[in-house]
DNA sequence: TACTATACGGAATAGCGTTCCGGTTATGCA
DNA sequence: TGCATAACCGGAACGCTATTCCGTATAGTA
């Protein structure tokens, strides 16, 4: 145990579901997520089993050690760091979580979630293409300050392969349905999926050597000027 | 000779400069480019050294074995893997290429200065705006063919660090000019630079999991639809 | 032909990620 | 309450790659 004499629970609680929409989860190699049910004392705990307490000390650790080491030195921050941050073995965090794929999964499903629940609020409170403006300004913001995490999306390293397939199942549908609207009215062309943009803002918001973020949202913003040209609005096009 | 009898030179002949504007080339780490001062017997040979037949043979192997690689498994191919198919040491390959930007240097170095030559030409057979859309449009080939060069532009490995000065340096003045004209022609916005242009293309370019090059293709297409939008008309900006 | 600067190859070193295993501890039951 | 056991822990061991080092071989020259 280096630091933390953790006598408290880790309060980062990070492994409980958050969002409303984080039903349609399909699994979780970890069963580090839900202890939410333990609330009923009646409660049947046969339940095949239930996390140790210390090993679900433990996950806890490694998502606030992940999420700190990911700020610092991105995603794919050494395993040794992690486990050293956390105050545990290596082998503590390969067993909980086996693919790194998995750690990046837990430690900004809440993040991604929340933007996925963006998109119906964005629908209700405006044009269908401001909508869609302000949605992918959103999701901007998220991968931007998560520097490495776009890269890491498109490395092509087998350890983040999970990953794109995960965000497109979470996000893919979000982005459509205001997708869907701001091509109904006219606003955006028709000829671009919520995938090819999911993509494409993801590739443009990975850090540039010298540039800042905002340098990520000008090339997001450019992009985005360009489904609005010829979609029959202001250009003469078409 | 301990390795492979090569006894005709390999013809690559990757290392002598090859277009015209190859001039302004700052320096070379490896004194494998320019021996065409070779020519003259009067000369002084005073100047440090010539490299020796055996190393310049190995150089070539080297920059062939290298591109053949680069093409296969990315430009972070294993240094063995580029050793063993030039039929060589892994120390013969980092003496040349103590850098492993100085061997994509070498290896795309031709490329890139056809790329920065056709500006010119493209100049003066199209409208400004069409000319910048088509040396962008050439500019995404070079990228595309080249799967994992955009992502060693961005990766953070100093291995790379001198990559995108090298290739901003070549390319920057290049697409700047083009740029110049076509936003004095009202054809496409002023407020994106030709650095800006050159790095989010690049992005754009990075492979993505299951699409293939076509889908880069429309991404950058989409981008340059952008510069278009509200070039003269909505966005009278000086 | 003999000599020397130069280059060669591959062994040695170093830093990762990942797996494995002997020891430890929480949990369920008598 | 005390014990048997499954679950868990930490870190050593392993494999792979990049990078450096140095004794040996060779090209070029007198």
């Amino acid at each position: 145990m280096t630091e933390h004499e953790n006598t408290a629970p880790t309060e980062t609680g990070s492994t409980e579901p958050a969002g409303p929409s984080s039903a349609d989860r399909p699994d979780g190699p970890d069963r580090a997520g839900g202890p939410d049910r333990a609330g009923g004392p009646g409660e049947r705990q046969r339940a095949p089993r239930r996390l140790r307490a210390d090993a679900q000390r433990n996950v806890d650790s490694l998502l606030q050690a992940a999420k700190t080491a990911f700020a610092t030195s991105g995603v794919d921050a050494p395993a040794k760091e992690i486990a050293d941050l956390a105050g545990v073995g290596v082998g503590t965090l390969y067993r909980h979580f086996p693919q790194r794929s998995d750690l990046i999964k837990a430690v900004f499903q809440r993040e991604v979630d929340a933007c996925a629940d963006a998109a119906p609020t964005l629908a209700a409170a405006h044009p269908p293409g401001v909508a869609v403006e302000q949605w992918l300004r959103r999701y901007t913001e998220f991968l931007a300050t998560k520097r490495g995490l776009a890269t890491a999306l498109h490395s092509g390293d087998p350890a983040f392969d999970a990953l794109p397939g995960y965000f497109m199942q979470r996000l893919g549908p979000a982005l459509g349905s205001l997708l869907d609207a701001a091509t109904a009215s006219a606003e955006i062309r028709a000829d671009i999926s919520a995938k090819d943009l999911l993509y494409a803002v993801a590739l443009l918001c990975q850090p540039v050597s010298d540039e800042g973020v905002t340098y990520n949202e000008r090339m997001v913003a450019l992009l985005i000027d360009g489904l609005r040209y010829g979609a029959g609005t202001s250009r003469p096009a078409s």
